[in-house]
DNA sequence: TATCGGCATTGATGCAGATCAAACGGAAAG
DNA sequence: CTTTCCGTTTGATCTGCATCAATGCCGATA
């Protein structure tokens, strides 16, 4: 099954790994059942693309397990991430037509999608639901206003450093790990699309990474496994404050 | 005065400039009514900071006249600018202690304030004002991720092209005219403002607006007073699809 | 076991934009 | 009218990253 329903995934929502991160995070049992009226489950393959910019979107969605990334291409190919979607992240925007980004997948996606309308139409009659997507559009603002600064003003090395951070931190919350010191992960990303994310070209990903190696920053193992033994090494190679920007 | 309760500026929402596309925009007369009696007026000079990254900020507010911009700042002074408030634009995050980032006005400016805990009992109250913050996050972060690939992936005279674009769309939006054709508008913005937009250096930005005007591009009168003949040309030296990205 | 194809690394070279430095223009102050 | 000041322009030089080009690694396929 290359993509499609994913008939028995997943019937109960109480089970769900995204549950308490989604957007139905704030749900009642009863907004919750009615929810799981107009849910289905969706997979792709690593690779596979999800949906093309400019194309019609009948649906929205919720990452449950796997990776995507939303996409902007210029005319001559240039490309640049401008989304990075793990778990319980939301896809899709309810009173739009058209998707504005590519999204594809970059590992094996299973996503759990509503028909736009249904969806629309229970925002309406649950404030939960609404509630929910104003925050998680709101950190995801803070979160794109965080990247603008690592594409304007950092260098190629912080740039990696700074990705490298990104995702420890991200596997820490989602695996509710404590990065106290050091970390270790896999990076669910090719060289490549590191480049289209921090805007760079592969090869300088790869030089800067080799040199955090050299430099003792990070231990690779194989060229995805990562270790980290200093995280406020890192975070200080990443040019961020110390502290890694707490929000409240 | 320099910064500070603006009395009798205008008591009336009905008359309000921004009445219709603030964070206000949907309310009914009685919602409106209730907004009024906790909202506040404050001014600030051109250059006055309104509030810096990290600092408590117990309001929210909607800018109604002039342009502020939100700013983030590295530790060796490294700055990019992350956000351009225009009139209409919002500022402040419910639920949230600190301010994120820095706020500036760069012109003249007068903001309508809330101080947050009412906001915030009134936004549950009153679906149509999160419905509103929610559809103005959404753009918001459609604007940051087109900015993503402006930082990540345009060249210089590119990013100037597309500074200039985005300048004569939101004037004319504003104004409610046309740029069939060309276009004529004040930059709000000084040679450095605009470097911190586009990431790059204050030096970089003179030299391409005046390859621009040497090219035709543009003309110029004074160091601010902008002309654009042939607004598909300017697009297409900013890289742009040529449609301008149109969203439903 | 050999071959292929997709990533990744590494090297050599070029160039766009940063940096350093000087001079300009026009408004405000003396 | 002169001076000062701030934003801006322009010039000379430097450098970080892109570009072009091999080569290496490894898992999949035959």
């Amino acid at each position: 099954m290359a993509q499609g329903e994913t008939g028995a995934f997943l019937q109960d929502c109480g089970d769900c790994p995204i549950r308490h991160r989604a957007v139905c995070a704030r749900c009642e049992a009863d907004e919750l059942t009615a929810l799981e009226q107009i849910k289905y489950y969706r997979s792709y393959q690593a690779g596979q693309t999800v949906i093309w910019s400019g194309d019609k979107m009948d649906f929205v969605a919720s990452v449950v397990t796997g990776i995507a990334t939303l996409t902007q291409t210029m005319e001559d190919g240039r490309r640049q991430m401008v989304g990075l979607l793990l778990p319980s992240d939301f896809v899709g925007r309810p009173g739009r037509v058209t998707a504005a980004y590519d999204v594809t997948a970059t590992t094996d996606l299973v996503m759990c999608c509503f028909r736009k309308k249904p969806f629309e139409d229970m925002m309406i009659k649950t404030p939960h639901i609404a509630q929910r997507l104003l925050e998680m559009t709101l950190d995801e603002l803070d979160a794109a206003r965080e990247w603008m600064l690592l594409l304007g003003r950092k260098t190629a090395r912080e740039k990696i450093a700074s990705l490298l951070a990104i995702i420890a931190r991200r596997d820490a919350t989602l695996q509710l790990k404590t990065m106290q010191g050091g970390s270790v992960f896999e990076l669910p990303l090719t060289r490549e699309e590191m480049a289209d994310y921090l805007g760079l070209t592969l090869e300088t990903v790869s030089r800067q990474i080799s040199a955090l190696k050299r430099d003792g920053v990070i231990a690779l193992e194989g060229k995805r496994h990562v270790t980290v033994t200093s995280m406020d090494r890192l975070l200080e190679e990443a040019g961020d404050d110390s502290d890694g920007g707490m929000l409240a």
